[in-house]
DNA sequence: GAGACTATTGTTAGATT
DNA sequence: GAATCTAACAATAGTCT
């Protein structure tokens, strides 16, 4: 019975932290497909064991690889192509997915205006304060965001032509200049 | 009050059905949450909307990234005893996936310049003093990482002058084209 | 559309096999 | 270590705001 609920943090005896570990990973993973199935939504997970050991990957690794290459709002299509002849489940998809693209992208460059201006105003970077690397990085970000931000997004979108991209480059950071002090 | 469980199958209401969502999400992630708190374990999630709208990611972009390339780095004896698909069409077709993966890894300069505008731009960017995640992602964030950062100390001390970017920036995506297949 | 409430169902800690 | 049991706790469907 559960007599108490132990505090929400790491149990430290072994034994019952794996048997919770068990427990709640089937419960979490019961959850997941129920909301699935209730919402007809996408989902994916991915939960290690401290074992070392292989991870549990629901649905499956290829969902996981799909959900997140369209978070990172790749071109599905390149991506999806060299599997479309052998692998009919993702032609099912793929309608779809080209469907949502544009709308997508829309949203996404709204969304990162948004965070970006936040980031600008509020000055709140995570706390890296135990990582050299991540200074460094920090370091980076604080004097040219703008800069990288504008760089990746002509090279994402210029199709790698080096011409393309030296132009757009400058082209936008003469822009990304003017309005510098948002 | 919870009447009767429905039925584990879509919910045909559309306001019923975006309710549910919303307050199963929330459960799920806290279930998540306490779950690796509880064991110290890694974990992620990607939870879509059907509204076509960014999906949360939990507990971060940055997190998924390092977990899914975890997995990926796993030798691929191992990976199959994992994947747990409903349809089983992945055991199956293994050998075909792996192939595809690879084919994957040669967009992977794309993937790391996304990754990084997007630890530019999120705010809740996972903890980075721990050791482990640090390993994985300074693996991840490589020679390409190194160059955009190369790219930008470049600018940063060139005066900004929109020519001298122009064609720093030409010059290190033709160079970053020759070792393309990382 | 997002909280607050609460009766009821669902989950799970601890014990046992 | 995993499966079963069950009291106790947590999550949530329906409702109201």
């Amino acid at each position: 019975m559960v007599r108490s609920m132990v505090k929400y943090e790491l149990i430290a005896n072994e034994n019952a932290r794996r048997e919770t570990f068990r427990k709640r990973k089937a419960g979490l993973l019961k959850k997941a497909s129920e909301l699935k199935t209730l919402c007809n939504i996408d989902a994916c997970a991915i939960i290690y064991n401290k074992d070392g050991g292989p991870p549990d990957v629901w649905p499956s690794s290829v969902e996981a690889h799909r959900l997140l290459h369209r978070f990172n709002n790749l071109p599905i299509m390149v991506k999806t192509s060299t599997m479309m002849d052998q692998e009919g489940f993702l032609i099912r998809n793929l309608e779809r997915l080209n469907k949502n693209l544009e709308k997508e992208k829309k949203t996404r460059q709204l969304e990162m205006e948004q965070l970006l201006a936040r980031c600008l105003v509020e000055n709140n970077a995570p706390d890296v304060s135990n990582s050299e690397y991540m200074k460094d990085f920090l370091y980076l970000v604080d004097d040219k965001f703008l800069s990288i931000r504008n760089k990746i997004s002509v090279i994402k979108h210029s199709g790698f032509t080096p011409d393309a991209v030296g132009n757009k480059a400058k082209n936008e950071l003469e822009s990304s200049r003017e309005k510098e002090s948002f």
